[in-house]
DNA sequence: ACACCTGTTTAGAACCATTATAAACTGCGA
DNA sequence: TCGCAGTTTATAATGGTTCTAAACAGGTGT
């Protein structure tokens, strides 16, 4: 199992759940973006037994910690996570609220001029909404 | 008064509350980011009588949709609105949750070479997480 | 000034995503 | 195998936001 071994290497114990979790989230060809709900239901899709809603949370909330998802910066009642934890930006229709990947060369580099004493950058995030 | 005015002329009756909302978000020099939290605390510092909370929900809501409020895509458990309606930019510092305004020309230009069919920008925020 | 209509305010309840609780369970090293 | 710390779980609590419906108040016409 190749996530027992990447759970193992952060710390994390490598538990029945936390591996599905993983298989969900991370055995896909493309990366996505998800809220609580959406993992939810994925994970029902996917698996036979049950984890409860509090697991997921704990567990989103350790991969984040742990770097291997991130949320993303937007307005909505729910929280937006990414699997795609390359440095990248967003669409975001505000028709449909679908996020959309923007590569990193899709929107040139961004050259932040002003410096905050004793401050450094973490990361630089675009949201550009989408209109009919 | 100045605000009964701007009130009227968007269509919004020129309350006793909304006008007060109005000289406690727009009498200053500086603009400024505010919670519905922050906003109510100004508010009872400010003036005598009391506005519901619902009150104030509804206004900045109203004010928002007047496009006289934007409301400001970052993760918290509060929305974060500004005052500033010019396009610009932001700092959050991560250690104590604040945002900093950055001008337009301390980004620069910001070229989106992806297009989405049938969809037109609405507005492109930058987000620039800080750390120490 | 008055009545009338409609928009607005209000206290309080409801909503709901998220977090906290605490008891049961389990991975893992001794 | 034991024991413990980490984890899962059902469930309750939290808290920002929205909803409700009754009271109130601008604005218009008379
Ligand atoms: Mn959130
Ligand atoms: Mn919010
Ligand atoms: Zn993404
Ligand atoms: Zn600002």
């Amino acid at each position: 199992m190749k996530y027992k071994e990447k759970l193992r290497n952060s710390g994390l114990r490598p538990t029945k759940q936390r591996v599905q979790i993983c298989e969900v989230l991370f055995d896909t060809e493309k990366t996505f973006h998800f809220t609580i709900n959406d993992l939810e239901r994925k994970i029902k899709d996917k698996i036979d037994n049950k984890i409860s809603l509090a697991t997921i949370y704990n567990t989103v909330h350790a991969f984040e910690k742990k770097g291997y998802l991130k949320q993303i910066p937007i307005n909505s009642n729910q929280t937006y996570f990414d699997t795609n934890i390359n440095d990248h930006h967003h669409f975001y229709d505000l028709k449909d609220g679908k996020l959309i990947d923007l590569e990193n060369s899709d929107v040139g580099p961004i050259n932040i001029k002003k410096k905050i004493n004793g401050k450094k950058i973490k990361s630089i995030e675009v949201l550009v909404k989408l209109e009919d």
